[in-house]
DNA sequence: CATGGATTGTGATTATTGTCACAGCTCCAG
DNA sequence: CTGGAGCTGTGACAATAATCACAATCCATG
């Protein structure tokens, strides 16, 4: 059993700055722009289970994990299924609802007790000026967080359960590691029996 | 049996511009800024089979269909998967490609013969002064694109085979009517016996 | 309108996964 | 240290889908 304690602090953002995940999205954000980008973004801890986006809210924020997990669910007739885990150094948001204003049928909530920059798009109206490149970064992160949202797709649209497994372990052991194996079996779309199956047999 | 020549007709454009569909996707852009990209794309006839995106090149052109429609499919081992078909009126690239200027891991190519827009991102670049509305039309229209690709990722993450042809029946009956069944049924992510059974099945 | 290749339907069998039941394990609170 | 709640592993069985084989049907072409 691996101590969850230590992975996560294992994984901590480790002196990179807000400023570095924000270039990661985007490198042709001029350096003078990302201080209007990192003075817009709000810090906020949320203890485990906390929910940042409710089932039926309209999303206005996007998130950017700085220590812990933020876990997106859907809730299909009372099981929740999981669609995606985003770890230090990642964004996430729901891009549906925030970008045709409709109430979300996601929910997304702390996996572990959370530290989190918070982008809120209505605070972002407020400060004139700075406004063309956020828009801009903000285009290019939304694309960016639907690219890596289509590779949990194709896993599901291109292999069987147990493919799905092994390419998990094989490009992202983090998820092993840190993400319990009923939490993870909703992810991979099967039971957790026959994940606990999957894991027990020899590659 | 449906006689598929009626269909395509029925499902043309008729009389609509491709204006029209520019609008669909970005109600913001100017009118006046229309005329630009109209100018930008060019009318091209694909007989059925053609390729208009090869794998292992890197895409740098999107489409609107006008007449026909384009298959995109996925080789695994030596076997076509079907990820898409778009039809008259949509919009359809491959985001990864040309996003990140990555070779193609899809094929795009014509179900039926086809009468397409291209829009050539290269040869955008030739135009000055025309850009800036443009920039915006892409990024609204790849948001688009890839949230059209989610929903029918969430057949796979959310539903059965069956709730998901019941769910196509429903919502897209079009792809019923116009894509053979043993198409479709790599679409749907089953064997063609499997989905001649689901469709043989009473509801 | 006949014919042959491609597509679809269907049965028999096998493989995989889900469901149900329960035992064992972990870890925290008292 | 001890209970107990919540995970996880595993067996038995049921349900579902894949695979293989072949018959029936469709339909483009000559």
């Amino acid at each position: 059993r691996i101590n969850r304690e230590i992975c996560t602090a294992t994984f901590a953002m480790e002196g990179k700055s807000i400023g570095d995940y924000i270039k990661k999205v985007s490198d042709r954000i001029p350096a003078e722009d990302i201080p209007l980008l990192v003075a817009w973004a709000e810090s906020r801890e949320f203890k485990k289970g906390t929910v940042l986006l409710k089932e039926g809210t309209v999303c206005r924020e996007f998130y950017l994990v700085e220590k812990g997990y933020l876990r997106t669910w859907y809730n299909k007739d009372g099981a929740a299924i999981n669609l995606n885990f985003t770890f230090e150094g990642a964004f996430t948001t729901n891009l549906k609802s925030l970008n045709g204003r409709l109430p979300s049928e996601l929910t997304i909530e702390a996996g572990e007790d959370a530290r989190v920059w918070v982008f809120n798009l209505d605070l972002r109206r407020e400060r004139p000026g700075s406004d063309a490149q956020i828009v801009l970064f903000v285009r290019r992160l939304a694309l960016h967080i639907m690219l890596v949202a289509e590779e949990h797709s194709n896993l599901f649209k291109l292999y069987t359960p147990t493919e799905r497994y092994r390419y998990i372990e094989k490009n992202n052991p983090t998820l092993l590691q840190r993400i319990s194996l009923s939490q993870l079996a909703t992810y991979l779309g099967v039971t957790r029996e026959t994940l606990s199956r999957i894991r027990g047999k020899k590659v």
